[in-house]
DNA sequence: CTCATGTCAGGTTGACTGACATTG
DNA sequence: CCAATGTCAGTCGACCTGACATGA
């Protein structure tokens, strides 16, 4: 029996980390084990953000980086390997001879399909398992997180220490 | 200006994906922030698992590696640099020869009491701005998120389809 | 010429697995 | 001998920055 239990939940701080934390991977982890399960075993868990940011009348390499918020060489290399897989495809772009777009291919349009099917079964079970409070408002409750978070230089009860 | 805005937002379950992926790293981002910012600079942002699981008396490695769900050798590299950094110090287990355990030094128990500080001021201006709904019912709503992503093989609209 | 696009090469971070010495 | 602890070495995934060719 080893004692792997959480320590003692030292503060409600700790439990607020561990949770925030935790909701992270697990929403995105369940989407890839589906679409893998159902027929799509080499998507990595990195190839989704292409699919959540490509139009399906084809985006810019470098729209698709921005929107995803990482560096085009990075979102290259993703691209480049759905491409691999079949499912999606490049054409040049018809406003400027530099550059391609990328667009799903009709296997990508069923990828995503299926992504946003099992996405929105997640939800409407997540709302039917709450009670006193609705789906948008947990998610504008973690947006009003993130703007605590990103302001600096701290929430207000630090800023009045430190000030 | 550039069309990075959101494509379209497609549906609300993309949505979700993109709030409570945010989430995360922003909370996590923010605590590493203030740390750095007053006094800690060489903290990155993996050491935090191990000031979530340490227990001032000491803990083991394996247990520590446990308590974060990783393995025994990457929580030993961080624990390594921490003893480096004058955080932690490592002493033998009264119990077992075989080992020794990781407790926090008087210098890390003053970071650990300030990563506390600010996460507890986080959570109080979270809860001040939330008006219809409190941080414990966001918590035990996202708890709830987890144990549908984490059940096999899906939430129940998607069994129901594929049975 | 400059600016935007995209590719190539190499580096960093945070994890992993395998192999091993130590000791109960 | 077996099991647990911890270290050493090597690998990987997902990103980064820098340098560069191409074309508007």
């Amino acid at each position: 029996m080893t004692d792997t239990a959480a320590p003692d939940p030292r503060d409600d701080a700790a439990e607020m980390t561990r949770v925030v934390k935790g909701a992270r991977g697990t929403l995105s982890g369940a989407v890839l084990r589906h679409l893998r399960a159902s027929g799509s075993p080499a998507l990595r868990s990195a190839h989704q953000q292409v699919f959540e940011n490509v139009d399906l009348d084809g985006t810019r390499l470098t729209t698709l980086a921005e929107r995803a918020g990482m560096s085009h060489q990075a979102m290259g290399e993703l691209v480049a390997e759905l491409v691999e897989q079949g499912y999606l495809e490049r054409f040049p772009d018809p406003d400027d001879r530099r550059s391609r777009r990328v667009r799903p291919t009709a296997e990508g349009r069923v990828l995503i399909d299926r992504g946003r099917e099992y996405l929105e079964a997640v939800r409407e079970e997540w709302e039917r398992s709450l009670s006193d409070l609705t789906v948008g408002q947990v998610l504008e409750a973690l947006r009003a997180l993130a703007r605590i978070c990103e302001r600096e230089p701290g929430p207000e009860a630090i800023r009045r220490r430190d000030g």
